[in-house]
DNA sequence: AAGTTTATATTGACAATGTCAATATCAACG
DNA sequence: CGTTGATATTGACATTGTCAATATAAACTT
């Protein structure tokens, strides 16, 4: 059984050292170099203790992934929830929290959508991923939770087009020169465009 | 020197042999599955052969993502060639063959925003991917080329809606129930959303 | 024609990885 | 005290990317 806190061990669980580990490898240089082994070395461990505590590479994987969901979910939240709903000044806040939390990590963003290394079953991801989708579609506010009207909605599409453009922009794929420091005006434009008129 | 059509070998050249089996692969398997020793096996050369062709594992999925940038902008330019510039169908259209593609072979599309997996220093890609930008950012037709105007673009907003939502949805991350087959109408809906009143 | 260069192919090796099997350790419990 | 169960370790195996050494054969040079 898992001891709790009996003797006096440095930090903590093998398996929050694990995590600690991965998610220093996993800033450092992304969820490629995330080796079982490395993470391993890393927290002072056999390169076979992990498998007590994660399945496998996508059971680590997938651990860090709850944790970033939960991250960007909270502070989605925090920017956003003295806002009125469906304003675009409200938008523009959604916005920019994804943008910062992607150009301040963009290996964690990255992560959150690399669904073949994930377990997407994961209830604990699910849970994560929901949470941060209910923030995301409340932004606009025209429909309910995970509900989608008729035809479309305005928080898809406005999900839609930050997540484009935040991954284009980690990955320095918008081939745009960018003159703006952080992106942030662009981007706000751009929601104003999708909301115009229509709030 | 490489020879050019003489001895009687069944089908091509080496490195097109190589393309080939890689292709197979990429579009079986996903890009992680495309090893340089499963590809050289596939095509029936010794383990070391691709290094004459390829410099690195790398540079042989950039091969790879140089043929699909140039074919998904083709398949681009022959969906909207027709249409007036600067009008909603033509934007739908655009979107239609971007989500028809990425569909039809999601691996091929996932591809090509790998950065970290890419040579995005390769002239044969840049090109291909000026090639696409240019239509992409064209379909609007507000701005010439790459030039990007004070503040933002209609264009560029489209593309990054349109990239957004094909990116969530080959991976099935929207959580969102499809109830339409090919979820063609719901990105219709959400074109229309940015566009509506502007053009 | 003979020799030399050059491109390409092969074999073999190395370190690294994920994962499994066998074993060891060690605390909790009967 | 002995057993059990969770956890840790060592060792092994197949696989991978890449490099070095070598072989082959065509093309070019003289």
């Amino acid at each position: 059984m898992a001891r709790v806190g009996s003797s006096g061990q440095g930090k903590g669980d093998v398996a929050a050292k694990l995590l600690v580990a991965a998610r220093k490898l996993l800033d450092a240089e992304g969820a490629d170099h995330v080796t079982i082994r490395e993470t391993a070395r890393q927290a002072g461990v056999s390169h076979a203790a992990p498998a007590n505590h994660f399945a496998d590479r996508r059971a680590l994987l997938t651990a860090l992934a709850v944790q970033d969901f939960d991250d960007l979910a909270e502070q989605v939240e925090t920017a956003t929830f003295r806002l009125p709903p469906a304003t675009p000044s409200r938008a523009r806040a959604m916005a920019d929290a994804v943008l910062k939390f992607a150009l301040h990590n963009p290996h964690r963003y990255r992560l959150l959508w690399r669904a073949d290394q994930l377990d997407l079953a994961n209830p604990q991801l699910e849970d994560a991923m929901e949470r941060l989708y209910a923030n995301l579609l409340a932004t606009t506010g025209d429909e309910t939770r995970m509900e989608v009207p008729a035809s479309t909605s305005r928080s898809l599409a406005l999900w839609c087009l930050v997540h484009g453009y935040v991954s284009l922009t980690i990955d320095s794929l918008l081939s745009l020169q960018a003159d703006e420091t952080s992106g942030a005006p662009r981007l706000h434009a751009m929601v104003d465009l999708l909301l115009d008129d229509k709030l």
